[in-house]
DNA sequence: CGTCTGACGCACG
DNA sequence: GCGTGCGCCAGAC
């Protein structure tokens, strides 16, 4: 194949962007979790930005991927500026039953949901 | 090839 | 609890 992955990558046969939205495709309805939590499950815990970049171009990714219910580990929504409609994150995430007050997730520890739980999935 | 940025997370004060 | 700095990996310039 025309794949070529260094031996210093420790990739599994998919790139890491792409275990990204398989992972959070997972995520339950009225669920959410954090961009640190999604790395650390794919093994790589310090890449919880790497989450983010991915979730960005996410955009272009088909089928679409429900970044609205992924947040930072405080709970709170900073990824709303990224979407199409202002307030669209937080609207979605109420209609799925989520309870946001001023951009950020109440009783954020009781609706998180670990994505390390559905690596059997993925 | 060097440098900066980025939807983060953590250590430190 | 809050501000600051650094590290993480990948891509853009």
């Amino acid at each position: 194949m025309t794949r070529k992955l260094p031996p210093t990558s420790a990739n599994e046969d998919r790139p890491f962007f792409e275990q990204v939205y398989d992972l959070v495709r997972l995520i339950p309805y009225g669920r959410v979790t954090s961009y640190g939590a999604l790395a650390a499950a794919l093994g790589s815990p310090g890449a919880a930005r790497m989450v983010g970049w991915a979730l960005n171009k996410c955009h272009s990714v088909h089928p679409p991927v429900p970044a609205h219910r992924v947040v930072n580990r405080k709970g709170l929504l900073s990824g709303k500026h990224f979407f199409p409609g202002e307030g669209m994150m937080r609207d979605l995430l109420v209609s799925e039953g989520v309870r946001v007050e001023d951009d950020r997730i109440c009783d954020f520890a009781d609706c998180f949901w670990d994505p390390s739980t559905a690596l059997d999935q993925l």
